[in-house]
DNA sequence: AACATGACGGACA
DNA sequence: GTGTCCGCCATGT
């Protein structure tokens, strides 16, 4: 496994409750600016193996990035459950509940 | 080795 | 806001 790979799911993990983060971010944070695509594959690969907030994890323009399928409608739930608020179309504050590690 | 794929992102019309 | 195009990079066939 790629070192970026293990950096990508460490910082997954520490985001905070009721707080998201979105690909590009993690990319940057994990080492790869521009390795949006390996976060993605990750979270396919870690869905399965590990457990983490995956639901968390939204793209840059801040919305819910999946189908509408069971995996959408669980996200949703559980981003709502988190005390966040999501529109009709799976759309994010953003600006209210990005998370910035230091 | 070549080609396709993806829960992406940014630039531009 | 919407749609198109192109770059990115690990994996799968």
């Amino acid at each position: 496994m790629q070192p970026f790979t293990q950096n990508v799911i460490n910082v997954i993990r520490n985001i905070p409750e009721g707080r998201v983060m979105t690909y590009g971010q993690i990319a940057r944070v994990a080492g790869s600016p521009r390795a949006a695509r390996q976060v993605v594959r990750v979270l396919h690969s870690m869905s399965k193996k590990h457990h983490l907030p995956w639901h968390r994890v939204v793209n840059s323009k801040g919305q819910i990035s999946i189908k509408e399928d069971d995996s959408y409608h669980e996200q949703l739930l559980s981003l709502e459950s988190e005390g966040i608020e999501v529109g009709k179309d799976g759309s994010i504050d953003l600006g209210k509940y990005q998370y910035f590690p230091e």
